[in-house]
DNA sequence: GATAGTAGTATCCCAAAGGATACCGGTATC
DNA sequence: GATACCGGTATCCTTTGGGATACTACTATC
């Protein structure tokens, strides 16, 4: 293979992933996106429960991020008409597709930390 | 198990993911610093030929954003002393090590897109 | 000697992201 | 009837991330 094939090949395939790592980037954009997907992997969980287990996001936030979360089917909510009114958000099998992406990053991170203390 | 275990556990792990994920993202913070791992996948470049490999970002933030991953040795800067001097940014090995949360991303981002499309 | 490229730096500015705080209507409890 | 929880919303404010533009010192080329 000449290098200026090669060449071309490597410029089109870092293309390719600079625009699929940007589109899913966009998706996971903003601080609490991920935690929340994290927590959700317990079980569903409700607003207020949510809240304490990530832990120092605002109900704003928490809100908003939810919503951007459920446009993106990561994220179902479900009103249980009893009384009083129970909603509970639960991950989508959708969601579940980001366990990849979680984990690596979990463990990449996981050991960068260790990495960083040995020094 | 009891369900008490159970919980205790899953929340054990749900701190454990947010930790790592937070670190992993901690360091890959920033527009630009996976676009830059990824171009430099390819091979070493030099400043103004990534500036045109990944499109659009200012030598400002390259400037800064090369320096991160510099810190954090994802990147290493090479000067050769030659005249006039060439000064060339190659991904360390432990850039590299970033593969699988680009390839995680990447297909991930890259299957969402066909998703999304198809709808 | 003008022009262009290389490798950045400096300054200014703006929009967006996110935090703090207060509030709302409803229900249940004391 | 006061208080507290639930599931949020509204308003204000600050931070910071990042873009635009200009500039520098050096070398090479026309």
């Amino acid at each position: 293979m000449l290098a200026e094939h090669r060449q071309t090949m490597s410029q089109a395939e870092c293309i390719h992933k600079l625009s699929g790592v940007h589109d899913a980037l966009y998706v996971l954009s903003g601080k609490w996106k991920l935690p929340i997907v994290i927590a959700l992997h317990e079980g569903p969980k409700r607003f207020g429960e949510l809240q304490r287990a990530i832990g120092d996001i605002t109900p704003k936030l928490l809100s908003k991020e939810l919503k951007e979360l459920e446009m993106n089917e990561f994220v179902k909510r479900q009103v249980y008409t009893s009384t009083p009114v129970l909603i509970e958000y639960e991950l989508t099998d959708y969601g579940s597709s980001l366990d990849g992406i979680i984990q690596e990053l979990c463990a990449w991170g996981i050991q960068h930390r260790a990495r960083i203390q040995s020094r």
